[in-house]
DNA sequence: ACCCTCCCGTGTACGGCGTACACTAACCGT
DNA sequence: ACGGTTAGTGTACGCCGTACACGGGAGGGT
C-alpha cells in the first residue's frame, strides 16, 4: 500500500499529517455522514493502514473532536462596527451552518426519535397552548420550533443549572410575547374559544 | 442460558416483552450511559441471547428510539388553567429533564468537542460583544449559553429553513435586549469603553 | 563512511459489535 | 393427537477500535 510515489518526491502527496487526515475525514463525513467515518475507511481513503492514524491522534474521539474544531474554526468573526445584535446574529448564523452543514450534520448524531415520534405529543400540547395564547397558524409552529430547539440544545450542552435554563427560557418567552399582535399580556381568559 | 426458572411458572419473571426490554435498556443506560448500551450487554442483563431482542424490535435503532420515546412519555401535561407562559414553561422544563436526565444524557451523544474547545473562540467573541452591549458579568455568560443552546439545538433538530432560525433568534434577541438595564436600544456608540 | 537512533508506516491480533439465518422446544386451537 | 405458531437458541459473518511488535529509511554525530 501507499506505493504510488515509490521513492522520488520525499514529501509531496505522500506523507501523512494531521491536516491531511482531517481534510480526508471532513470530506468523507460530508459524503457519507460523519457517523460513517471509521478509522479503517478513513485509512483506506488515505491509502494507508489504519494504525498509521494513531501516530497523529490518540484515538478516534480525539480525531473526531479535531474535525469538529476545524469546522468551527471558520465561523466568521463579528464585525465590531455593527450593532451588537447584528454581530451576535452573524456569529450564530455562521455557527449554525458549521454545525448543521454537510461536514458535521449534527442532527444525525443523536437518536432520531427525539425529533419525530417522541416530539409529537409535546408538539400537540404546545401548539394548542400557543394557539390559544394568540399565535397565528404561521407563527405558532415557528415559536414551538424555537422553544424546542432551545430546550434540546440546552439539554445537549449540559444538564446542570436549572436557573440558567429558566433565565434563557424567560428571555425567549419575553421575545415571543412581545411579538404577539396586541391583546393583554398574560391573563388567563384567552384559554378557550376562538372569537 | 435463561435456565433459572426451568419449566414451572409459564410467565412470571421470565418471558420477554417490549416493556421489559425497554425497562432494562433504560436502567442500563442510566447506569453506564446510553451510548454503552449494546444488544449483547442488554441481552445479558435480561439473561437471554442477543437475537431474542429482535423479536421485539427491528434493530438497535428502533429499540433506542423506543427508549427515547418512553422517556419523553412522562413529560408533564400542561395545566390548562395556568397562563400560557406557565404552561409552556412547565412543558419544557419537564422535557429538558427527560432529555438531559440519567436515562438519555443527550449531551453524551454528540462529539464533546462541540462543547469545549471549539466553542471557546466563539465564546470569547460573543462575551465581548455582549459585555459591550451592556450585559453584566453575571448576565453575559447566561445570555451566551442561551443563544448557543438555541443554535446547537436548532442545528440538531434540522438544518432546513434559514428563515425559521432567524425568527427564533430575533425573538430571543428581543427578550435579551428587553432585559438590559436601560440605555438606548441598538445604537453603535456603546462599542468601546465602560462609563 | 559508518553506525545509531528515531520516526513513520506496516502487519497481526483480539475482543466487541450488529445482525442474518437456520434451528428447536414449548404452546395452542382443533 | 397433531400441525402450526411463537419465543428463544446457536452459529456465523463482516465490521469496528486499537494494543503491540516490527521494519525500513532518513538524519546526525563521529
Amino acid at each position: 500500500m501507499a506505493g504510488s510515489t515509490d521513492k522520488r518526491e520525499p514529501d509531496r502527496g505522500a506523507g501523512l499529517s494531521r491536516e491531511r487526515i482531517l481534510e480526508a475525514a471532513a470530506q468523507l463525513g460530508a459524503r457519507d455522514g460523519l457517523e460513517k467515518v471509521s478509522m479503517r475507511r478513513l485509512a483506506q481513503a488515505l491509502d494507508v493502514w489504519p494504525m498509521a492514524l494513531y501516530r497523529y491522534f490518540d484515538d478516534k474521539d480525539a480525531l473526531l473532536d479535531a474535525v469538529v474544531a476545524r469546522a468551527t474554526d471558520d465561523v466568521a468573526r463579528p464585525d465590531p462596527a455593527a450593532p451588537w445584535r447584528e454581530q451576535i446574529r452573524g456569529l450564530l448564523s455562521s455557527a449554525r451552518e458549521a454545525l448543521g452543514g454537510d461536514a458535521l450534520r449534527l442532527g444525525a448524531q443523536l437518536p432520531r426519535a427525539l425529533l419525530t415520534p417522541g416530539a409529537v405529543r409535546l408538539a400537540d400540547d404546545a401548539l394548542r397552548v400557543l394557539g390559544e395564547a394568540g399565535f397565528g397558524a404561521r407563527e405558532a409552529p415557528r415559536a414551538w420550533r424555537t422553544l424546542l430547539s432551545y430546550t434540546v440544545g440546552f439539554a445537549a450542552v449540559g444538564t446542570e443549572r436549572d436557573a440558567d435554563f429558566e433565565y434563557g427560557l424567560q428571555r425567549l418567552l419575553d421575545g415571543l410575547e412581545a411579538s404577539l399582535p396586541a391583546r393583554s399580556s398574560g391573563r388567563r381568559e384567552a384559554v378557550r374559544g376562538r372569537p
